[in-house]
Formats: C-alpha cells, sequence, structure tokens
DNA sequence: ATTTACGGAATGAACATTCATTACTCATTC
DNA sequence: GAATGAGTAATGAATGTTCATTCCGTAAAT
C-alpha cells in the first residue's frame, strides 16, 4: 500500500482538480472576510492559496463566480454542520442547545466563514442559484419552529420567520459584538446568552398583552 | 421682513456651505448604502447630492473623510433620535418600549441610514475618532441596563455588555431579514418582537440553571 | 511527443484625485 | 440701482494608480 498521505485519495486529475479548488474557495473566503468583497483584488487570494493568478482563473470563470462559488460552498458547510444527525422534527429543550452548540462551535472554529456569510454585500453578485442556498438551510430550521409551536414548546405568538430572525441575529450580533472588540465571550456569558434566546422563544406561560 | 424661504437662514456663506456638506454627506449615505463602502465610486455620489466630482473634494479631502464624516453625522443622528429626553436613570418597561419604538422609528424612516451603520466593511476605514463615536450611544445604553439590573427590572445573569449585543443583533436582524425579503413586518409583528426581546432581558423569575 | 496545467507579466478598463478653466458672489463704484 | 471686477466656488476633463482579466512562455503529466 502507498504512503499514508495518499490513502485516501490516490489523486486522479479530476481529483487534484477538486482539492486546488478547494483551496482557492477557503483562500477566497478569508481573505473576503478581512478586506470585504468589493475590497479584495483577485492576486491577494491567488497568493495566499498558493497559485498564480492565471490558475485561479483557470478554476473560476470571474471573480464574481469564485464568491458564488466560495457563499455556497460556506452555507453548505454551515448547514451540514449544524443539521447532520438532527431529529428536526421532535424540538425539545435539548435540541435548541445542541442547534446553539452547533452554531457556537462554527463561530469558534471557522470565524471567517462566520462573518463571510454575514457580510452585506453578497447580494449584488450572487446568482439566483447561489441565493437559494439560503433556503436550504432557512426551510428546515422554519419546520422545526412550526412544530415547536404545535407542540407549546416554543411562543406561537411569534411568525416562525420572526423567531428565526429574531434568534439568528440575536447570536450574530453576540459574535460580532467580540470580534469587534466590544466584548469577549466566556463559555458561561455564552450559555447565558443561549438562555436568554430561550426565553424569548419559548412558551413561557406570561399572559397575552391584550392592548 | 425677506421671503418665507428666508426667514431661518439668510445663507451666510459658511451656512450654504454647512448645507452643502449636508447635502453631500447625505448623498454618499445613500449611494453607500446601496452598493457599499468599495463598491461605490466617487462620482455617483457627486451626482446625487447634485455637485461636481472637484466640488466635492472641495468639502472632503478624500472618499476615506467622507466615509468618516457620514458614519459619524449617522451615528450622531441615530443616537440624538433614540436618547433625546429620555430618562435613563429610571428604567422601566415602559422605557424599554419607548426605546423600541424610536428604534424602528428610524429603521423605518431612515432605512439607508440604519444599513449603512450595520455595514460590516467601515471598520478598515473608520480613524479613532470616529469609532469613539460609537462609544456614545453604548454607553448611555450600558448604563441603563446596569441600572435596571440593580433595580431588580432586568435579569443580573447577563453581562450588560452582552445584553445589549443581544439586544441589538436581534433588532437588526429582524429589520435585514425584511430588507432581503424573509419577512415583511406588520407592526403587530414588531410588537412581538419586541416582547421577546424583552422576555430575553428582564427578570421573569425562573430558577437559575445550576447545570 | 503531445496535451494539459501553471504562473505572472501584459492589457485595458475603472477608479480616486487633481487642476486649469469657467461661473458665481458681493463689496465697491458711479 | 446698475455696473464692475477681484476674489471665491464649482466644474469635469486629465492624471496616475489599481484592478480584473488575458495570454503566452514554461513545466508537468500522460
Amino acid at each position: 500500500m502507498a504512503s499514508a498521505s495518499s490513502i485516501a485519495t490516490p489523486p486522479s486529475r479530476t481529483n487534484r482538480e477538486a482539492q486546488k479548488r478547494e483551496q482557492i474557495i477557503k483562500a477566497a473566503l478569508q481573505v473576503f472576510a478581512e478586506h470585504g468583497l468589493h475590497g479584495t483584488p483577485v492576486p491577494p487570494i491567488a497568493d495566499k492559496a498558493g497559485v498564480g493568478v492565471g490558475t485561479l482563473y483557470r478554476y473560476f470563470d470571474s471573480k464574481e463566480a469564485l464568491i458564488n462559488a466560495a457563499f455556497c460552498d460556506a452555507k453548505q458547510r454551515l448547514q451540514d454542520r449544524l443539521l447532520t444527525d438532527l431529529d428536526l422534527l421532535n424540538p425539545s429543550r435539548a435540541l435548541f442547545d445542541t442547534l446553539w452548540a452547533r452554531l457556537t462551535a462554527f463561530a469558534r472554529q471557522e470565524p471567517e466563514t462566520f462573518q463571510f456569510l454575514e457580510m452585506q454585500d453578497h447580494h449584488s453578485y450572487l446568482t439566483a442559484e447561489s441565493r437559494s442556498c439560503e433556503q436550504a438551510l432557512l426551510i428546515p430550521l422554519g419546520m422545526m419552529v412550526i412544530i415547536g409551536q404545535r407542540n407549546g414548546l416554543l411562543s406561537n405568538r411569534l411568525k416562525p420567520d420572526l423567531a428565526i430572525a429574531l434568534f439568528w441575529g440575536a447570536f450574530v450580533g453576540v459574535f460580532k459584538a467580540e470580534r469587534l472588540n466590544y466584548l469577549t465571550l466566556s463559555d458561561e456569558d455564552l450559555k447565558q446568552a443561549r438562555d436568554a434566546c430561550w426565553l424569548a422563544m419559548s412558551n413561557n406561560n406570561s399572559g397575552e398583552t391584550t392592548s
């Protein structure tokens, strides 16, 4: 058998290509996250990926295509990490905690990816196909909320999309604050934030406001 | 007495200049909000402001200086609208509601300003002075939270900076979702969101998690 | 030996900024 | 109150720079 480094991938041509593609996407993600989409020239991306500019353009038709590829790749990775082996059809407090823990792990382990996904300036670049990547994550989450509301676990006062926006916004806000040094987050802080988010959405039996 | 249009401002030279400055800042804000900071060339800003490019450069040393001016101006306006005549030293549910209502009004009436302030790519451009504009809003809010916690009105489990980040993030998330068409917000929705945020931060007497 | 991949200098377009010119303002003069 | 012109503001074509993309000489793969 061959050396350890080649066990998994006897590098067929297409395989090596796919590998280099990922290399470039990964580099792009990091530089984009740091300098913004319009703000980063292509050459630094090629540098960081360890390839020439010409090579980069062999793998991606344009900067715009690269942005779209990076976006879908990132969204996909986030989706996988959040939803894999998760029983969305049986919402519970424990499920919520798992979701939070996974989200936290993602934001901690791939901060650039997380930041990249939350950047504003995507939407002028994204193709319709890329934009549909969003849905792949949003729909399952929405289902989870709806079921949770039916079960009486979550408050049914918030409409599902609104509940998700609140929750997601709060999470992003907390990590954005840490990134900008308004804040440092201990594990304890993250637990408190998680519980606060739960309180916002859960069916704590306080009376309806009848105003 | 002169005609009505000149009652308030007998346009002295300096006054007219200040007026034009504001014109440019306002235009810049709008174009920046739409296309991002790196993404907008200077000429379109001048166009929208109704001045020549050269003129713009008479009022601002550089694009960067214009960005900083626009940022401080926007932050200032937000701060004024949120805090004017607000008795921060006596937190209450009513005060929270007022704050939410003002924030909502701001996001509705000046959506570009709101969006501009939440854009990510500022921080590479901002001077130390501009960055300190943030503080002017954050410090009073922080005080309010601290007092609210002392009073037993707000949960003292969240540290103040974290509470603000959660609340602000949630608010931004909700309006971002609306802007990106994931959502439409009725007045009723906004009330629900407000109540949910309050639940997250308020001192609802649920037992401490002792895990 | 031929095809395919690579790299980075070369190209043209778009940009931020400047500057020579034109248009205005207004105190002064008649 | 009209005319003047010196000083000031406004302008947008011109400038140098930076960028996205291309292309060709070289290296690797088959």
